[in-house]
Formats: C-alpha cells, structure tokens, sequence
RNA sequence: GCUGCCGUGGCUCAGGGGUAGAGCACUCCCUUGGUAAGGGAGAGGUCGAGAGUUCGAAUCUCUCCGGCAGCACCA
C-alpha cells in the first residue's frame, strides 16, 4: 500500500493525497473555479509554486489575487522574467543579468549584444508585444533542480558573464533551481513563479522607461540597461495605477513651486534656491515654528562660521573623505600681476562648511565642562554647502546649497538612549503636526569607518533601545534596520517621507558619535575630577529646510494648512464701490498677524475666484456693496464649492485660530 | 559622475536647411460684472552656448552647459 500525504487546508480540513500530488491537484479537487484562481501555494508557511509536489504531510493554503500582496509580489515577478526572454528573443546575443519585483513593478537589467550597444525606449513596444505573444503562448513554467557546476557550463556556454559569474559565487551545498518557460528559455531563479506565462494578464502591465544601472550596483562595474515595467493583476489595476502617477506628476514640488511663485532654480547657481517671497514665507513659518519647539525642548541656539580653515575639516576626517564634494577655497587670492595659477602646495585653504557639527564642538570647547552641565544642547539653524555629484540634484530635494535644523547635544554615555528616546518622542510631535507619517531606519556600521568595533556595538544598541523605549521599533514605523548604511563615525537613526510618487525622502536623524569627540578633543570633568569624552548626538528634524518644505508641497499638494499658507486671505472686491472696506478689511486681518492680501482689480469676480483658487490661496473673502454695507465678508474656502456670509469678526476669529501654528494652540 | 531622453518668448507647447508660430501670462483701451477664464488692441524670442558642414543652420554634426528619469553618491 502506497504511503499518502495528509495535507491540512486553512478550514481545518484534511485530504490525503499520493506522493507526487501538488497544490494544484487540492485546487482542482475542490473545483473549477478555485484551480483556475490559484496562483501558488503556502506550504507549511513558505510561498511555492502550485505545481510543486508534496514532500511530505503539510499545510497548505492556496494564493489567489485576492492576497493582493503576495499574488503582486508573484506576478512581477514574472513579468520580470517574461521582459527578460522577450528581450532575447528580439535581441540575440543580449546577457540577463537580474530582475526583481519592485514597489509598483519590476524591472530586468540586461546587457544589449554588441551589434546594438544599447536599448532606448523606442525599443520599449515592440518588447511588449513580444511579452504579450509570450503570455498568450501560455508557456509552462517548470522548476528544475541543477548543480552549480551545471548553471555555470550553461552560462558559459551561451556567453552570459554575469550569469556565469553570478552562479560561480552560488554556494555548492544549497538547492539550486532554475526556471524553465515552455522548455527552451530558462533563467536561474529561486521562485516561487506562477504555474505558466498565461497566468498573467496580458493587458496589465506596462513598460515605464529604459535607464542605466550598474551590475552588481557598483559604479566601478559594467553598466547594464534597466528596463522598467508596472505590473498589476488586470487592467484596472494597471489603469488606476497610471492614473495615480498622472495625479502624482500635478503634486510635483517643482511645478507648484512655479505655479504658487515659491522658489526658482537657474544655472547660474544650480543646486541653489532662490526663494521667492512666498516661499520665503513658508520657510520663515517653519523655522520660527522650529525655534519654539527647540527652545521648549532645552536647546540653546548658536550661530557659526560659514568658512573654516581646511586644517579644522582634516582634524574631523570630512576632509579626507569627502574633499571632492566640499566647496573649497584659497585662502589668499593670486595676485592679479602673475599668471594667475596657484600653486596647490602653497596655498592656504578654507572650506565652505559642508556641515556644522565640527564648529559645534569648538563652542563646547570653550571654557570647562562640568558634568552638571550635561547634557548641553546646541543648534543652529546652519547653511551649508556640498559639491554633489551633478545627477544627484533634484528640485530642492537635493541641493547643494541648504539649511538644516541642526543641533549637537552633548552628553554622558548614561544620558545616551535617554536623550534619543526623548529625540524620537520630539521627532513624532512635530511630524504629526504636519500631518505626516514616517518611517524609521537604523544605518548599521559602514565598510569603511571610525573607531573600535566595541564602540559600534554600543552606539548601535543605544539606538536601538531608544527606539524599542519609545515604543516605536515596530512594523507601524517601518522600523528595518540596514547594514552599512550608517555614517563612517556613527551609525544613524534616519526618519523617511514620502513624496508624491512613492519615493523616499530621508529628513529627520540622530547619530551617536564617539568618533568625532575624540578627534576633536572635546572634554568635560567628571564627578571624578578627571577629564571624560562626552558622547556626541548629531540630530534634525527637518533635515533640511529645502527638502522639507519640497516634501510638505507634494504633501498637500500645494494646498498648505492655514499656518503655513504663503497668503492666508485675499480681500477680493465685486465692485471698486468695495474697495474702501475691503482695505479696511485686509487692514484689521493684517493688523492680528494674518497674510492678507486685496485685489482691487477691475475684473470679474469670477476671474478673480479662478485666479486665487489656482494659487490655492486658503480663505478667499469676497466683498461687494452688501458686504460694505452690513460689515460682513462672503467667505470661501479653498476647495468649496459655495460661500457664506458671516461677520468681519466671526471670519477674523476663524482665520486667527487657523493661523496659529500647531504648537501654539491651546488643547 | 554613468546611461538614455530633452533644451523654441514668463509658462505650456507646435514647427523644422531659406532667416519664427499658438494658447495662457504681460501692457493699454472698453467693461463695475455676485463666486473657477468678459471683449478689443499691443508689446515680447540672437530657437541653451560655442565650433563645424553649407550659398544659407533654430533645423544637420561635434563639444560644452543645463534639465528630466534611473543608477551610483548623500558627512
């Protein structure tokens, strides 16, 4: 008698099958409709293909679209791999490399064969006709086990490299498993994939755009064509998701800053921002907003050289690591008589400060220390300045010309997961007052670095537990830890927003720092009587004032709250009869401290709506002769469709209590 | 920095070897109109910069600068 497999399913039922049964064989047991639904199947927790079979008594659950994550997950997935044998069957000769899922996706990076060079996007259609004619083929995908020494001899005999070299650091003992589609095309992958090529929708999924990569994600490396792909369960979904980057695209920083008249950039001084009046006016609200909060917070602020002699950035260690990205500068000027050229070796330098905390430690440094003081905070609302790498710049996300909210607290290593965990708890109020949620990372120890690898055991786990002390080291924070990401003195706490079309921006961090205390020589007297290194926390909150407020226009799509609106109200007449009250008006508003403007322009007051909509202006007070004559205001608020007529009073309370910043406002 | 794409009035864009167009915005005139564009007239551009090809370049070629997407980088 044959030995059966008891399978368990998720309604507590069992079913014994034969050895050599699958997943998909329970599926079709239960009916038609499930076996054609089923995409893979959980097996005792691990996500497999659906034609797998059994090893032995198992649980099992079966994946449909309905697990909405991990069906995506699957499908991209394949997506990635049906890009990648289309791509080979057009291009002969084209290497494949790699091709993951992405957020909204998937992308392959592939190699184009000599006769091409390169793929562009006008190579992009016919691609995806190649993917559909390869769905619709409804090609059985077939795993296979193979030995490393057999995907090597594969590789090498069909001239891919990367693979080749990619399956040379495989390890010997692991189970190693390829995909074949429909028995020709193969791809070494460890799954799990779908049963076939047809269990795609072929209508669901869209290739975005071609653009370089590096293998291996190395600069120093071969650069690879990345071709990038949306992938959904069915049309809809693909439609919505185009919808929602069209949406995006409306909410970009750049073309609000330009429409709102915020900021510009030119070339004159790329990667630098001119702030316009409006702009200005956000940023001004933002940074007194910064001001109370630190000053309530025990900070104390300071203000410090924006030029330092070239010595103090050695002394830190910035100078070798990152001389090419600080703006440096002779100290003394060729005299205009000679040729002009300096002579490297002899000239003094000075640097634009690329950051503040070296001069930080020099105002510590001033005087004695005792213990008692600690912990000593100081800020600075610093301006600095980094040579970044031209690609890097984007918008005023990345520039090269910022201001951070910038503080050092310097501490006793007992006050060290005390003062980050009170840092975090700081760190949520303000995000909340913008309305934001975050995420949190920890960047672990970096390749190359400062110091002893006890003392980043330590500056790690602080972190760590400040974190896990405030409650927040959990999946609702996005909390992830990420080796090798920290800085090369001290790992990093990094805060993450999100901008409109799903990108990551890191704005808020804290670091523990040993390294630079030591390198600097920075002391205080302990209770001891002897001299102590104070442990050093670098920390902001908006990170920079640039990326911040590019975050909070894509945010709110340009409409900010009341408080940090750049013009609160505009006064608009109907008729010029109005134009003395509506003065009178804007005058009262402006006198308690509101931004208010009047337009007392001789055009319709339709016009005017239009107009003071686009510029997203919050309160839109509309004033004619009836208005004047009973002192009231038609007010409309952004957004609204309609108006109502309330009191001058009545709306300069409303307006008073909105404008208030959130910190300000009592409950 | 790397790969690809792009650069035409303030903005959005059309054009494309024979010396430049539209809409919006702007200026002026008429209109005083009750909640998302009232009408008319006018002004505004060495087509990113430089070099080359050509009888002739905004248009073709090269170099540079800048922008966009991604990669790499982000103290």
């Amino acid at each position: 008698m044959t030995e059966m497999f008891s399978i368990r399913l998720p309604d507590g039922s069992v079913r014994e099958v034969e050895p050599g049964a699958t997943p998909a064989d329970i599926a079709a047991g239960i009916g038609p409709g499930l076996a054609k639904a089923a995409l893979a199947a959980r097996v005792d927790g691990e996500v497999r293909d659906i034609g797998r079979p059994f090893e032995g008594d198992a649980e099992l659950a079966l994946i449909t679209s309905r697990d909405e994550d991990e069906a995506l997950e699957l499908v991209r997935h394949d997506y990635a791999h049906v890009l990648a044998e289309a791509v080979q069957a057009l291009w002969p000769g084209t290497q494949i490399t790699f091709g993951p899922a992405t957020a909204d996706g998937f992308y392959y990076d592939v190699k184009a064969p000599e006769s091409r060079e390169r793929f562009s996007e006008d190579d992009l259609p016919a691609i995806e006709e190649k993917m559909r004619a390869i769905i619709k083929a409804d090609k059985p995908l077939v795993r296979e086990v193979w030995t490393r020494q057999q995907l090597i001899e594969k590789w090498e005999a069909d001239g891919e490299t990367f693979k080749a070299e990619w399956a040379r650091e495989l390890p010997e003992d692991e189970e190693l498993t390829v995909y074949k589609s429909g028995g020709d095309w193969l791809d070494m992958c460890r799954g799990p994939h779908l049963a076939s090529t047809g269990k795609l929708d072929p209508q669901a999924f869209k290739l975005m755009r071609v653009a370089g990569a590096y293998w291996r994600g190395d600069q120093k490396n071969a650069q690879l064509t990345r071709i990038y792909g949306t992938g959904w369960l069915n049309r809809k979904q693909l439609n919505a998701h185009l919808t929602r980057l069209e949406e995006a695209a409306k909410r970009d920083h750049r073309k609000l800053g330009r429409e709102m008249d915020l900021f510009h950039l030119q070339e004159e001084a790329h990667g630098s921002v001119f702030w316009h009046p409006n702009g200005y006016r956000i940023w001004r609200a933002l940074e007194s907003y910064m001001r109370r909060r630190m000053d309530a917070a025990g900070y104390r602020e300071i203000k410090t050289p924006q030029v330092m002699d070239a010595r103090q950035w050695e002394q830190s260690g910035h100078w070798g690591k990152y001389r090419e990205n600080m703006f440096v500068i002779p100290d003394e000027v060729p005299n205009s008589e000679d040729d002009g050229a300096l002579v490297s070796d002899e000239a003094e330098w000075m640097a634009l400060k690329p950051m503040n905390c070296p001069a930080h430690v020099l105002v510590f440094k001033q005087g004695i220390t005792s213990y008692r003081d600690l912990p000593i905070r100081l800020g600075e609302m610093g301006c600095c300045h980094r040579n970044e790498p031209h690609g890097a710049l984007h918008g005023i996300m990345r520039v090269r010309q910022f201001t951070q909210d910038d503080a050092h607290i310097f501490c006793t290593e007992a006050q060290v997961v005390d003062e980050v965990r009170s840092f975090c708890e700081l760190v949520d109020s303000v995000y909340r007052d913008f309305g934001f949620s975050y995420q949190i990372k920890l960047a672990l120890r970096p390749e190359k670095r400062f110091g002893s690898d006890d003392m980043w055991d330590k500056a790690e786990e602080e972190l760590r537990d400040a974190v896990r002390e405030a409650g927040m080291a959990t999946e609702e924070y996005g909390w992830e830890e990420l080796p090798g990401e920290g800085a090369f003195y001290a790992p990093k706490l990094e805060w993450h927003l999100t901008d409109a079309i799903g990108r990551t921006w890191q704005v808020g961090t804290i670091q523990s720092d040993r390294v630079l205390p030591e390198r600097l020589d920075a002391t205080y007297v302990g209770e001891d009587g002897e001299k102590h290194r104070p442990v050093m926390l670098h920390r902001a909150i908006f990170g920079t004032f640039e990326r911040f407020i590019g975050v909070l226009i894509e945010h709110y799509a340009g409409r900010m709250p009341v408080w940090l609106a750049p013009v609160q109200a505009v006064v608009a007449t109907i008729v010029s009869d109005a134009d003395d009250y509506a003065n009178d008006v804007a005058a009262k508003l402006a006198a308690q401290g509101i931004r208010v403007e009047t337009d007392l322009r001789n055009e319709k007051i339709n016009y005017k709506v239009r107009e003071h909509s686009l510029a997203k202006v919050p309160y839109l007070l509309v004033v004619g002769n009836r208005e004047a004559e009973e002192g009231t205001i038609a007010v409309r608020r952004l957004g609204d469709k309609h108006q109502r007529v309330v009191p001058l009073a009545e709306i300069a309370e409303e307006l008073q209590a909105e404008a208030t910043a959130p910190d300000l406002r009592e409950s």
